[in-house]
RNA sequence: CGGGGUAUAGCUCAGCCUGGUAGAGCACUGGGUUCGGGACUCAGGGGCCGGAGGUUCAAAUCCUCUUAUCCCGACCA
């Protein structure tokens, strides 16, 4: 493709909204540009490396037996409300009302249209297994997009759907899926780890996620240094430390004044004792206003979504203004001795003794607190966010790590919630009807774009893995008006084309420097120099985006070495 | 949805507080010089200052409403 003939609009400057490094890098490199909140348009260039990470996504799923098609984006309101998800989906589905006034949604997902496929066209268990994917525009009108194409509202992902018999082909499938995914990752030139992920508001089976290691990731994930557990910190858990028992007696209880004192962090120092000593009591509250009371270790977060495992989807944590209504205290005052609310314990808290608690009293806290002596509580349960150096939870000896990653497949075991709801059947060997087992696998295509750049980057802009490049070669040809280096450039672009190599010929009439540093900006791994001193000496200069030294050579080698140059590229030598 | 910004030329922004009819750099067009790391110079084009209403002799500037967008938080099969 020739430079001067292709819309390539890179920016010198940065523009502002654009925080993270992937986003300022797709804008300024000319791959994207806005339309609207969380909507982008694809530039050639941009495109170009989106229709790479679709091919590899989709090589691979045919690889392990998937098959491709191809859903509406708009979907009749009839399956969603048969499904059950119409009402529950809420405002992240985007609603659409046609002339006749019936309700659509641009579908964010495709769980009811495949499965309303299944049952249309499936009836014996000798179609099964089978696996449905596509590659699609979805829409979800997320309440924030942000970070560009990272979480944009409209987007490319491709979406799997698997049916099977039973459990075990399901195990199969899921396995299938799972492998699939690892070398699409790996194709892609992408750190990942797979790690244990929350099942969500489905629940039940289990869940894997991928994730693109990079620090602007949104989600945390741990991982444990010793053995392969690693699970997204909405999931994690840790090891409960070893009790150690406490031999000396229990101080006596004592309400003590604490005036002004209001965080776990001001207590702490007030009384001069460690947080872990402290009880952090939290307030929350269900849809219908029903108060509980939460425990935590001083030093411990909540973990929202832990919380809602134990105490139901609908709990939130209110704002201090509004607990202060709700009680007559303020937060900082509040303890679980005294109290007419359900109280639940955090497990780690359970080894505590001699501890601090807020007196359910303005100005005072109660020192050597004491379990069962002075406090029992409800329930125990997992409630806290795990932090680095956690003991891991599978194995004796390994600590937690937490890692930043940028979340971009998901594979799921759904089960029959949909062939149930949508009364999807397959007739088994005994003529038997069954509802097919489902699992699910995404990946978020456009995404991976930015995840691509978030590591692979560097001051001068994009260095783009070679199996994700938009152009394996770009000829920089320092002056368009030079004819030798015309006559050169161009046999080497023909060349590089007839050995079907994707090449990117800068002849545009604009100084050395421009394009040197759009060349930089826009990362394409091999660059061939075309003119100015090296030619005059029958040479032209060949050198990789990421670095090293360039190689002077006659133009006649330049394309075998090139090819050479991709070979190693590509299987990543250095 | 709550909180906080922003909206002036294609881009990055100044001007607003203290009203007097719009600027810079980059980009773009033409000329000249330059030509291996985002050139220099001369001459130009380009903005009803997001929209509506109000105050005023006069509004980019002050007030009200509205729309878009960005950030923080809650949300995320």
């Amino acid at each position: 493709m020739r430079y001067s003939t292709t819309l390539i609009p890179t920016l010198r400057e940065t523009p502002v909204e654009a925080k993270v490094i992937s986003h300022q890098l797709m804008l300024r490199a000319g791959l994207v540009r806005q339309l609207g909140a969380g909507i982008y348009t694809w530039l050639p260039l941009g495109l170009r490396v989106l229709r790479r990470v679709e091919q590899i996504v989709r090589s691979e799923m045919d690889r392990a037996g998937a098959q491709e098609l191809l859903m509406p984006a708009v979907q009749p309101a009839e399956l969603w409300q048969e499904s059950g998800r119409w009402g529950y989906y809420g405002k992240e589905l985007l609603r659409i009302i046609d002339r006749h006034q019936r309700d659509f949604c641009f579908g964010p997902t495709h769980e009811e249209v495949i499965t309303d496929l299944v049952r249309r066209e499936v009836r014996s268990w000798r179609q099964l297994p089978a696996n449905f994917y596509q590659i699609q525009t979805k829409f979800r009108d997320e309440i924030r997009p942000r970070f560009g194409v990272m979480r944009g509202r409209e987007f490319i992902m491709k979406d799997a759907y698997s049916f099977d018999m039973d459990e075990a082909g399901l195990d199969r499938s899921y396995q299938l899926m799972f492998q699939a995914y690892q070398r699409i990752f790996q194709r892609c030139g992408l750190r990942f780890r797979a790690v244990e992920a929350d099942t969500g508001a489905i629940g039940g089976a289990s869940s894997h996620e991928f994730h693109v290691l990079a620090s602007s990731g949104e989600d945390a994930i741990a991982s444990c240094d010793s053995c392969g557990y690693a699970a997204n910190v909405e999931k994690a858990t840790a090891a409960l430390p070893i009790a150690i028992p406490h031999t000396e007696p229990m101080q006596p209880l004592v309400e003590v004044e604490t005036p002004g004192q209001a965080s776990i962090e001001a207590v702490s120092q007030f009384l001069s004792l460690p947080p872990q000593r402290l009880i952090k009591s939290l307030v929350v509250m269900d849809e219908a206003d029903h108060c509980s009371l939460l425990l935590l270790r001083g030093d411990h977060e909540l973990n929202e979504v832990k919380m809602r495992a134990v105490l139901g989807s609908g709990v939130t944590l209110p704002a201090a203004e509004q607990v202060e209504q709700l009680t007559g205290l303020p937060v900082g005052s509040l303890g679980p001795l005294h109290t007419e609310l359900p109280v639940i314990a955090d497990l780690a808290l359970r080894g505590g003794h001699d501890m601090v608690c807020g007196a359910n009293r303005r100005g005072y806290h109660l020192t050597g607190v004491n379990w069962d002596r002075d406090l029992t509580v409800s329930q125990f349960a997992d409630l806290r966010a795990v932090v680095a150096g956690d003991g891991c939870p599978r194995c004796a000896t390994g600590l937690l790590q937490l890692d930043r990653g940028i979340e971009v497949g998901h594979v799921f075991k759904l089960g029959v919630k949909y062939s149930q709801a949508l009364n999807a059947t397959v007739l088994d060997t005994d003529g038997q009807a069954h509802h097919p087992i489902m699992g699910c696998y995404g990946i978020g295509v456009s995404r991976i774009v930015a995840a691509a750049i978030e590591q692979h980057h560097d001051a001068n802009g994009i260095v783009w893995p070679l199996a994700l490049a938009p152009f394996a070669v770009v000829i920089v040809q320092l002056n368009a008006k030079e004819a030798e280096a015309t006559v050169v450039a161009e046999q080497l672009y023909q060349e590089l084309q007839r050995r079907s190599i994707d090449v990117l010929w800068d002849d545009r009439d604009e100084r050395a420097g421009v394009k040197f540093k759009d060349a930089e900006l826009i990362g394409v791994p091999v660059q061939l120099v075309v003119g100015g001193r090296s030619l005059k000496e029958g040479r032209v200069e060949l050198r990789q985006r990421r670095g090293g030294e360039a190689v002077l050579i006659a133009p006649d080698q330049a394309v075998a070495t090139v090819v050479q140059m991709l070979n190693q590229l590509d299987t990543g030598e250095p």
